[in-house]
DNA sequence: TTGCTCCTCACGTCACGTGAGGTGGC
DNA sequence: TTGCTCCTCACGTCACGTGAGGTGGC
């Protein structure tokens, strides 16, 4: 399959807005030979191709990853990129480091650092941002459903989330599925000894809080998607938020953050 | 109150081996004059006060939250030094940051960079790993008690959870309160209309899956503490977990993730 | 005396930033 | 002709790294 488009068209300030990079940084990239643009123009303007666009995402990625550009370039040269485990790497990395800094907060108040100084022991241990707590992961919300399988693409119709995993048995029934969130996941299961889906008539004992970007265009997807509203948009302790039970019962509340008022 | 160790003690080497920083970076920051030694000895060398330790802390943080030297160095210097609010920024760039890369990592599956390069317009889009997804922040439980004082008390204890904000009415009673986590919250809020606390008669339909650094040990400690435990520990899809009941009967799932196997 | 840690220059490096002065197509 | 974008040097900068050659207390 020959390139619908084989012929170089971007020029270096277009690249530029486009990506975001100055033209300097391009510059730089064509004076290492990271990325040298294909062609270049009766003038001598540097003109980019389709592949050197996907090169500099390439680019971009692994420089965000921490990687130097002479790696870069090695790496991108013998085409020994994996940029999925890398994207994955990063994702571990960043979340380390939310955890540590977030564990450093809450230490920061509970021990000033004017007390901390004065431990030698502990200075390692603080700007390590040690974190002593047993706890490591983001706490995951697990629900039970007759249908798994219906849960699954009723929940990301009538609620926005995104696909995630689908396990089948040998059979094709679904047991187990995932939805993903921008972070973690919320985790469908289909009942088991001890475990049941919801039921109607008995009153909720726990409800999963959801972030959205827009809480009344996503009030009006899940009315139209049937869901059943448990309590209408209201605004409350500097958010925007509502209730609604999903098709099978459980309850949810999508709530927006509001700026900072006066 | 008088510094109760005001004789500088600390030498580069010590000072650079407890806080992970080389010797040069210290020689560096005291040529610019950001962190001068409050002493010498009759040798010349450098020696560190407490007090040079304690700046040297907020120096660390300060860099890792992005600021260059010169400007940690005015911050100081002026005394204008919020840490905690600087914590706090960093935290909400390190969870954006987190939350865009797995969002460009769940995109990137649905549609290759090849063809993504291809598309002018998504460059940029995909550069800034842009989310078009309504869900913006990560679910988080919400739990019904009885009594939510006691149940704050009691989860921290049976299974270490840090504390968290505690709400008090004007009465003095306790209707909401959080555990942090090491990134969320778990929320606990009292019974009002349409929520109760659980029945213990009936089968949950939910449970709060949270991970831990030693599942034996939590395991024992939730034991200890009364927990009424429904399945012991075992080894499932690669993660080590038990499941139990805390004291209004909630169901809460504890895992660890074992290292890949052969 | 042997290690060890410490010292002060001082040049190198990495990923660009920042003009300086000039060219080329609409 | 006026803007605008592009070009090539080339020096600057930021936060150190990396020796080079020498000193000082156990």
């Amino acid at each position: 399959m020959p390139d619908p488009d084989p012929s170089p068209h971007w020029r270096v300030g277009a690249l530029s807005t486009a990506t975001g990079l100055t033209v300097r940084t391009l510059h730089h990239y064509n004076q290492i030979g990271l990325l040298t643009p294909a062609g270049r123009s009766g003038g001598g303007h540097r003109l980019y191709s389709a592949d050197d666009v996907r090169r500099l995402m390439i680019i971009v990625i692994l420089r965000r990853a921490g990687l130097g550009l002479a790696e870069i370039k090695r790496v991108l040269d013998r085409d020994e990129v994996d940029v999925a485990a890398l994207i994955e790497r990063q994702t571990k990395d960043l979340e380390s480091a939310l955890i540590d800094t977030v564990a450093f907060g809450r230490r920061l108040r509970e021990a000033p650092i004017e007390e901390l100084s004065r431990d030698p022991t502990r200075v390692r241990e603080l700007i390590n941002w040690v974190q002593p707590n047993p706890i490591t992961a983001q706490p995951v919300v697990f629900l039970v459903y007759a249908d798994v399988e219906l849960a699954h693409r009723t929940l990301i119709e009538m609620f926005g989330f995104g696909p995630g995993v689908i396990a089948r048995g040998d059979d094709g029934s679904v047991g187990y599925a995932e939805l993903s969130g921008p972070i973690g996941n919320i985790r469908l299961h289909g009942p088991r000894p001890g475990l049941s889906a919801p039921d109607p008539a008995a009153e909720p004992s726990a409800m999963t809080v959801v972030g959205v970007a827009d809480v009344a265009a996503h009030f009006d997807r899940a009315v139209r998607a049937g869901a059943t509203i448990e309590r209408p948009l209201r605004t409350l302790f500097g958010a925007r938020e509502y209730l609604a039970f999903d098709h099978e019962h459980h309850l949810w509340c999508f709530q927006q953050e509001l700026p900072a008022g006066p």
